[in-house]
DNA sequence: GACAATTTCAAACAAGTGTTTTATATTTTT
DNA sequence: AAAAATATAAAACACTTGTTTGAAATTGTC
């Protein structure tokens, strides 16, 4: 592939256009989706001729789905660190684990971050099925699952697996919203304060949880 | 408009095109979405010429509103029923107020009611941009959030506005995970129970109401 | 510096898009 | 039945799409 540098350290210089275009991608395709984004717009966007999204990445669709996986790594890998010190924090609640995951994408809600633009057009793709979830999620998917259920379990050892199943549903459905549909939030609670959308998540979570576990720390 | 008859009963003689068009309209768009379907796609399945779109509706994206004004009037006729039935039963508790509500949806759900297409295309179109939320959604938006606000206060008194405001998103996000995501689901729990979900989401929705009311009915 | 590989470029390609046009049926009204 | 309004039809229009081409420029290697 042309796509495969020396990696003799100057490859910067003739890999630019490749990173350029897929910071333009990034951007673009987040603002208006896969089919609204013309290759002459990234190609613009990039500063570089339109032959270049062939050249480097053999299309439009290989062009995305790359991306895609960038951003997902960036995300997974900031979610594992937070698991991760969260259930090896001696004296850490559910409520804390709770807030740490939830803290997370809406931190970056906060900020304006790219992270949770990225998300949003994950949730889009998924629903439009124009690539295939597996494609974007890949093995991450299943390693979140895991992860979080085993976490949340050690908080909560009666719980059983199926219940944990749907108890993590329930959590990504409480995240997610927020991220998708922030438009409305503010629209309804003008004064929207993050922090009050993480107490009451992390609150209403821990309470569902609860429900099943029956109060058990 | 060429597009208001005379409605002198022969009617539906003539409107035959324009009728099969909104329905072809809702099953392809529900389908492939906006973008991917053409208006080539939408006469051939409707069976007429390449222009009655254009005749009829004035543009493919009118096609697309009023197919949609179709749909959701239809879906918030059914939603008010529910909550003005549930209100004014007698003997009745914020759990069986939660499971009239959430059942609505995910019951579609469940017998592959085209309702539930439109409403995962509604959160598609939303998530989109492409056409604004207040041209879909409208006024009844607002009108749900109060009527299903008022209801779950009736029960739980002590609730203030804006832990209402925030419930009332939570609700949602637990209703339309699901729906949404019901691949996920079916792909981690394959004997997926429908009437297991909704009352699983009844008990983390009410959970987290009594979380803020404090137990009270 | 010379040769080879890599990258960029302008132009063209083939296919698909929504919409308009113009003419022809069909229905309704007079 | 004649005239007017409405609906359908095939074809063309103007435009955008992703991709390919073949030559020019740049870069790396000997």
């Amino acid at each position: 592939m042309a796509a495969n540098k020396t990696l003799n350290g100057l490859e910067a210089q003739s890999a630019q256009a490749r990173d350029r275009l897929l910071d333009a991608a990034e951007r673009l395709f987040c603002e208006k989706g896969f089919d609204r984004t013309s290759v002459r717009d990234l190609t613009r966007a990039a500063d570089c001729n339109i032959a270049a999204v062939n050249y480097h990445f053999g299309g439009k669709g290989n062009l995305y789905i790359q991306m895609f996986h960038r951003q997902m790594h960036r995300m997974m890998d900031r979610h594992r660190e937070v698991i991760v010190r969260l259930t090896s924090t001696p004296g850490a609640t559910l409520e804390d684990l709770l807030r740490g995951v939830v803290s997370q994408p809406l931190k970056q809600l906060e900020r304006n971050d790219p992270s949770s633009a990225v998300m949003k057009l994950m949730v889009r793709e998924v629903l439009n099925q124009h690539i295939g979830k597996d494609e974007i999620l890949g093995s991450m998917k299943n390693e979140f699952f895991t992860m979080l259920g085993d976490a949340i379990r050690s908080f909560c050892p009666t719980l059983s697996l199926r219940n944990t199943q749907m108890l993590f549903f329930s959590l990504d459905a409480l995240v997610i919203h927020p991220v998708l549909f922030s438009d409305f939030y503010l629209e309804v609670i003008p004064d929207l304060d993050i922090d009050g959308i993480i107490e009451h998540t992390v609150k209403v979570a821990a309470a569902g949880i609860r429900a099943y576990a029956g109060g058990g720390d």
